[in-house]
RNA sequence: GCGGGUGUGGCGGAACUGGUAGACGCGCUAGGUUUAGGUCCUAGUGGCCGCAAGGCCGUGGGGGUUCGAGUCCCUUCGCCCGCACCA
């Protein structure tokens, strides 16, 4: 029996469509265009089944959207810059650019066995000086735009590496290769103010419905608006003032004491004679930069002995606590607390023995009998114990509230964010270059636009710890362009997000000498349908999102929006493996005889880990080169697109890859060895088709029907389960008259052109046996005959009291009444019915008659 | 901790807007063909009871709304993603 070389027939057409340029991007005239991009990868070495996943999706979508016909842009590139170059070159003595351009090579090979559409010729790399010279442009109109500016931000020291960290290079307040403690230190840096559009990215969520929901939702609220006021508290014995930022100024009479962070230029002042103090601030230090860090942390406190006033009644005095979850970069870096009212407050009173006075009384309570003791009441109510505030509900109390304090200027209305602006610089030296300079005696003096790019030099060491850029001897030594002076370089780069928030733009005009061409920019953009990973909902789409905007100021686009569609793709998860020297890769890990793992080359044991989205970092990765090798990439994207739908997280087997390679094997010989021989390509569809061969038909185009309506929606899923169904019925299909000839060409070249976005080497091979010219995706994609789709009959479950009893089949909108008599004769009916009252009973036409007793 | 998801047979999952739970596949069981075989074909496969007809139970746990709940509401548990310097 002949087999499908799945080796042999991939290279023959990913030949056949390089050398035809079939996936060439065809030049806008007038027809409808579809930008399809998924996000580009990190080249971090080699592919991984996240890759395979992730470019699948939208493979599928990007031939489907040929084959209808459509105008495609499909490109793809590198996101080439980032940490894991350096600690190459730190660990292995490669050199960063050496490193990250073989890997690009490697994956790119990689990519192009996958047989994936893309026009190849459009291909960026975000280390080449071609993109990152048009990033340094974009930077000077920001600049010039006040949308950049510098700013002390707090940064990870390692004092051992002389290095800034990553959160993620912060393992338990250690450094992760040092093993050095870690000091937060004040580092001025570069910003991008992205809070400027604050309102506007919040306005534009709404217009995005073709996001996730949920997207939409993480975006809101990390945005974060909120209203209300900002209070100035009198500072006992000082004649400055404590402005603090509240939503709930209703609960002002509820105050017992304030709070400011630890990093407040109050409590640094105040630490400065306070050794103790200095202490506190000194240990909440420690616990670095991460919210997720902070908000876990024990709530502690110090009291500062200072004392704020209470603005409406200056006899109460609020003693001023320094405390660890009280952030600087929210509101003001100081709240006043209201135990009664909020839980983190409620808690740290009780911790600290302070006051706590309910002033929001539930509805449903009377006041005599309300008391908090271990739960704040956070709800609606009426205000109590407050004064003129007293019977108001919140709302009401709140405005109240805030009449007063504008009144006796002692607030105002505020809107704050979560949103902090963006921090794009990174004291790495595998960025693209911010390009100003630090002259003696102008300050910082941007390159000029002619002396652009700044390149990044290759010669580099990175055998001193510190940022090599910082050590160069003679790159960072310049003299200044307006006067002439000394001056030196800016030593920072570029956050590789503000590299992935243009990228796909430069991918309509890869080679203008702008920075991006406004004419392709209006032929192809916005991006119709973006793919990429859940884990990218909030920082990289925001960046983007904000870019854009910031973009359009300076003049470089006309949209908003840089993404109208957004495909969420669930993680590809593994189990975890590592040893007492680290983490291991799948492949160095094998069962040993009694069923545990243990490592490969010397059968010592190895922890499991719970299973986490596949990741460089711990490892838990799987080859898929070794997969397409073995089964060839047709098997390796089916077996990805089968089972779970996109937006869900996949838990990575090896069972059922070899399944789908069966279903290939099945395919191909439906076709190569037909059970039913197949009627001349060009034979017109007798028009009294019947019998089994109507039922094919009509099959036929039911699957034509749902896989579209599948492949619109993304469930392709449901789409592979049609196809092997329909795959089924012709497999079972016996008719072998000239009708049944016909009907099974028929349902065979659906079937080919079904699938071939999924599996598009072997969808090329088929369409080919079948006597058609290549290639598949220049014949329109099949459209259903809807008079053979409609149905005659249903079947109609019969239920008692919402069980189900029995089944009817009956014809499509059947008469009711008939209906209903017909269910009350079934014997199961009136056997379950037992002679009682019958109460009602309910149809839903052509689903359900239920009959209640 | 906060925000966003998610939970259905032995496994991956299907079920459109509240209307026959388990499509399709993997695995497993039995039979057949050819062969030395992992190939291929046919049948079966949620659990319990039953010779059978059939019955009862069943969508993480608990409660509720409804003639009817995997789907809606409340509550609770597990897992996943994000939390601003990984990309």
């Amino acid at each position: 029996m002949a087999r499908y070389n799945a080796q042999e027939t991939e290279k023959k057409w990913q030949t056949f469509w390089d050398e035809n340029a079939i996936f060439a991007t065809p030049a806008r005239c007038n027809d409808e265009k579809y930008y399809i991009l998924e996000m580009f990868p990190y080249p971090s070495g080699r592919i991984h089944m996240g890759h395979v996943r992730v470019y699948t999706l939208g493979d599928v979508i990007a031939r489907y959207k040929k084959a209808q016909g459509l105008d495609v842009l499909h490109p793809m590139g590198w996101d080439a810059f980032g940490m894991p170059a350096e600690n190459a070159a730190i660990e292995q003595g490669v050199h960063p650019s050496k490193w990250t351009w073989d890997n690009i090579a490697t994956m790119r090979r990689q990519l192009r066995s996958m047989g994936l559409s893309y026009d190849w010729s459009r291909e960026i790399a975000t280390c080449s000086p071609d993109y990152y010279q048009h990033e340094q442009t974009m930077f000077l109109d920001l600049l010039e735009a006040d949308l950049a500016y510098r700013k002390e931000s707090s940064v990870n020291w390692d004092p051992v590496d002389n290095t800034v960290l990553a959160n993620e290079q912060v393992i338990d307040g250690r450094g992760w290769r040092s093993g050095a403690l870690v000091e937060q230190r004040l580092l001025p840096q570069w910003m991008f103010r992205i809070t400027a559009y604050a309102d506007e990215l919040l306005e534009g969520l709404p217009t995005l419905d073709q996001w996730p929901e949920s997207v939409r939702t993480m975006q809101e609220n990390w945005i974060g608006r909120s209203e209300g006021m900002q209070i100035n508290f009198s500072l006992k014995g000082r004649d400055d003032h404590l402005t603090i930022f509240t939503t709930r100024h209703d609960t002002l009479f509820g105050a017992s004491f304030c709070a400011i962070a630890p990093d407040h230029p109050l409590a640094k002042e105040l630490a400065s004679n306070n050794p103790k103090l200095a202490n506190f601030i000194d240990e909440c230090s420690q616990l670095g930069t991460t919210e997720a860090a902070l908000e876990k942390a024990d709530k502690v406190g110090f009291d500062t002995g200072l004392v704020a006033l209470h603005p409406f009644n200056r006899k109460r005095e609020l003693i001023v606590f320094v405390a660890n979850f009280v952030l600087m970069n929210y509101g003001t870096g100081a709240i006043f607390g209201c135990p009664g009212h909020d839980q983190r407050d409620l808690d740290f009173a009780r911790k600290y023995g302070l006051d706590v006075l309910p002033v929001v009384c539930p509805h449903s309570c009377a006041e005599s009998e309300f008391i908090v003791t271990d739960k704040a009441f956070t709800g609606d109510g009426r205000l109590i114990n407050s004064e003129f505030l007293n019977g108001l509900s919140v709302k009401d109390a709140q405005s109240a509230a805030a009449e007063r304090l504008v009144q006796e200027n002692q607030g105002a209305t505020h809107t704050t964010y979560r949103l902090r602006d963006w921090a794009v610089s990174r004291q790495r030296y595998w960025g693209c270059p911010i390009p100003v300079l630090h002259c003696q005696e102008c300050g910082i003096v941007p390159v000029p636009r002619n002396e652009l790019p700044v390149l990044l030099p290759e010669d580099v060491e990175f055998d001193k710890p510190g940022n090599p850029l910082e050590l160069h001897p003679t790159w960072k030594f310049i003299r200044c362009p307006r006067c002439g002076s000394p001056a030196v370089r800016e030593t920072d780069t570029f956050d590789t997000f503000v590299d992935s928030s243009w990228y796909f733009c430069r991918y309509a005009c890869p080679d203008a000498e702008t920075p991006l061409d406004a004419h392709a920019l209006n032929a192809w953009l916005p991006v119709d349908q973006y793919v990429g990973g859940i884990e990218h909902a909030i920082l990289h789409l925001l960046y983007s999102r904000f870019f854009m905007r910031a973009m359009r100021a300076c003049g470089h686009v006309e949209f908003d929006e840089p993404f109208t569609g957004l495909l969420a793709q669930g993680m590809v998860c593994h189990e975890t493996y590592s040893d007492a020297k680290g983490w291991l890769f799948p492949e160095e890990v094998e069962p040993s005889q009694g069923g545990a793992l243990v490592r490969r080359d010397n059968q010592a044991p190895v922890i499991v880990g719970r299973s986490e989205s596949m990741s460089k970092s711990k490892k838990n990765v799987v080859d898929p080169e070794t997969i397409i090798g073995t089964y060839g990439a047709d098997t390796a994207r089916l077996f990805i697109l089968s089972d779970s739908p996109p937006e869900r997280d996949i838990e990575w087997s090896e069972s059922g890859i070899d399944g789908a390679s069966r279903f290939l094997q099945r395919l191909w010989r439906m076709v190569n060895e037909p059970r039913v021989p197949l009627a001349a390509k060009d034979a017109p569809m007798p028009n009294n088709v019947e019998g089994p061969s109507l039922v094919l038909r009509r099959e036929t185009h039911r699957a034509i029907s749902d896989v579209t309506n599948d492949i619109e929606k993304f469930r392709f899923n449901r789409a592979v389960a049609r196809i092997r169904e329909l795959a089924n019925m012709i497999a079972g299909f016996e008719c072998d008259d000239e009708c049944g000839s016909r009907v099974v060409r028929e349902a065979l070249e659906t079937l080919v052109q079904l699938m071939g976005p999924m599996m598009p080497h072997i969808a090329e091979e088929m369409w080919q046996m079948l006597g058609y010219e290549p290639s598949i995706l220049n014949y329109p994609w099949p459209k259903p005959d809807v008079g053979l789709i409609a149905t005659e009959t249903v079947t109609v479950a019969v239920q008692v009291n919402g069980k189900l009893r029995t089944t009817l089949t009956l014809r499509v909108d059947a008469d009711q009444g008939a209906a209903k008599s017909q269910a009350l004769a079934e014997p199961s009916v009136v056997a379950s019915i037992r002679g009682r009252d019958i109460r009602k009973i309910i149809i839903v036409p052509n689903r359900v008659i239920n009959v209640v007793v």
